[in-house]
DNA sequence: GTGCAAAGTGTTACCGATAACGCAAACGAG
DNA sequence: CTCGTTTGCGTTATCGGTAACACTTTGCAC
């Protein structure tokens, strides 16, 4: 059996044109009359042609139409909804989408963007604003249109799409000083790379000091984020420091565990503890009680990132600083 | 600024050597001495050599490395944790992802898969027993390596990982009887695309007719399954069945919205009503009372299937039915 | 009728790597 | 010392498309 699929010049050859008249039907570009266009689309139909696109990315020396996305995971909800806004906007405007996941680790962002960088692709778009000395580098030599999301940069390598993580914890500070907290502690993971959530924190803590008040108490575990690390943080802390009147999570998978552990060792919340955490779970507008969280809308950021990435490729104008607004949800949790 | 990447021949020429010799160098193929490797080792670190994977992939006649993966979406948890799984087993060989979601409708599976198909891959991962016509007569005519996951497949087109979703469903209509829930009823979604939970749902209704019991009644939700659904799913149910005294959700997700639903209903679970739910997230374990529900290990699933799509596409032999063995978990909530 | 532009198509060269093959030098066995 | 084998490297052809350019034909204005 033969395997190899049917050329263009087969095609061409089929419809009696050259090769280059068929390839200018077949994108569409250029000109052809009707009737040819017509014997191409029929031949090319017939034979089951599939264009290579490996062939004409190579060939040509414009870029192809690969986007290299990075996320840090894909499972626990946000970045999944990042991902997948992505991915479809990318897919409307006719690219593939190269995804990557780097669980928060240098070396491993390195590897995916040297195997990337490989494929020449259109554009990237990263994770976090803070990359190691080789990434830079080589982001630096690939001069490719590049978006960094999730965290606001003010001055971008190339395009920034974020969110403001610091006014977030600032606000949610805030929050937990009006309602009268006063001892208060932080829970988050991914200790060993000081990433996302560090930013978030540096704002609550400056609130709790702009306003005199105590610093918080914190548990920082070596582990992504996740539901077990927020009851198993949530245990750690209170141990160590249980006149606690208040914790605020990384996210709101964590704070969803730490209010199990409240639970189980009869803290009632928000009476006893109150609690809060980030980024706006569908699971937590459910719950008994509303989660104290903030909202981040991740599919807009996710569609804006795509947006943006695809028009620096096509070369419109586009800005290169794009903040991307989270909401306060006062809740019933604090 | 020249914005082009160095050659192969241009580090070749640097090395003093020829193209082949460069090539084989750093594919590590072939034969070549030590002094040479370490020249044209040189040479390409000085000049930030980036091989061009489109030129290499094309020229020869061998596949590429990427490996197309389609998920109907990567919210909701589940699915993340599967691609989270293939992404690092398949980026551990090799190969790259190439990433693609088709929200369960069909025209955007051909769509995804005629882009796909056009970059040359090794090998796709692709979710579901279900295809679209166009979609089969596609797959056939590639002829690559593919693996089917999700939904197990004892006659797959080539290899299927998966799981069986009718025991899952036949298993917990056991257990709904074991626990004397007579008035049974099932919350679904994505109505639109009868899709992957119809066979857990099947081999449920199967349980309750073996044991001569009433059929449950259905709410099935033309959207996604989510937390949002699953409450206003188990509303619409319990307002035109209000005597019913046990739910079996379609996923977790919808299991704990429902249950959010009958707390704000004044209904008690499990002794008022019982739920269970499928799929086993994080979070069902830590609420107050722990989830009845089947454990699925996602990531189990994820690194066999790519695990395997990678044994076949060296030519290994490997088993072309794979079952991922799911696990009831009673909980509370039943 | 001439000139000129636009439409429609073909020719040639090339992108960057690899496969297949060829060839010289070094090496080892008898 | 000869012959066969291995080692190390180069030459040539090629993958499938596209850019750039050239060419012919047609239509239309003057």
């Amino acid at each position: 059996m033969d395997k190899r699929k049917p050329s263009l010049a087969e095609v061409a050859d089929a419809a009696g044109v050259s090769k280059m008249t068929a390839s200018r039907v077949l994108r569409n570009s250029g000109r052809f009359s009707q009737e040819t266009r017509a014997r191409v689309m029929q031949e090319a139909e017939r034979l089951n042609y599939v264009p290579n696109r490996l062939a004409a990315a190579f060939g040509s020396d414009t870029a192809s139409t690969l986007v290299g996305v990075l996320v840090p995971r894909l499972s626990g909800g946000l970045f999944g909804h990042v991902v997948e806004a992505i991915d479809a906007t990318l897919t409307r405007f006719g690219y593939q989408t190269l995804i990557g996941t780097y669980e928060n680790r240098a070396e491993q962002e390195e590897t995916w963007l040297k195997s990337v960088l490989a494929w020449r692709p259109a554009g990237l778009i990263l994770t976090g604003r803070a990359h190691s000395e080789a990434t830079a580098a080589m982001l630096k030599a690939a001069t490719l249109p590049l978006v960094e999301i999730w965290d606001l940069n003010t001055r971008p390598i190339d395009i920034s799409v974020g969110i403001n993580h610091f006014d977030c914890g600032y606000e949610m500070g805030r929050l937990f000083l009006t309602k009268g907290r006063r001892q208060i502690g932080y829970v988050g993971g991914d200790a060993a790379s000081p990433g996302l959530g560090r930013t978030r924190f540096d704002g609550f803590q400056k609130a709790l000091r702009d306003a005199g008040s105590r610093p918080a108490e914190t548990e920082i575990l070596d582990d992504r984020p996740s539901f077990y690390q927020g009851y198993y943080g949530a245990q750690n802390l209170l141990s160590r420091h249980p006149d606690l009147d208040g914790i605020y999570f990384q996210n709101d998978e964590m704070a969803i565990g730490g209010m199990a552990y409240c639970h189980a060792a009869k803290l009632s919340v928000p009476d006893g503890i109150g609690v809060a955490g980030w980024g706006g779970m569908d699971a937590a507008t459910t719950l008994q009680l509303r989660l104290t969280t903030t909202n981040v809308s991740t599919r807009a950021l996710g569609k804006a990132a795509a947006e943006t990435l695809v028009a620096r490729v096509r070369g419109d104008p586009v800005r290169d600083v794009i903040e991307i607004k989270s909401q306060l949800v006062p809740g019933d949790t604090l």
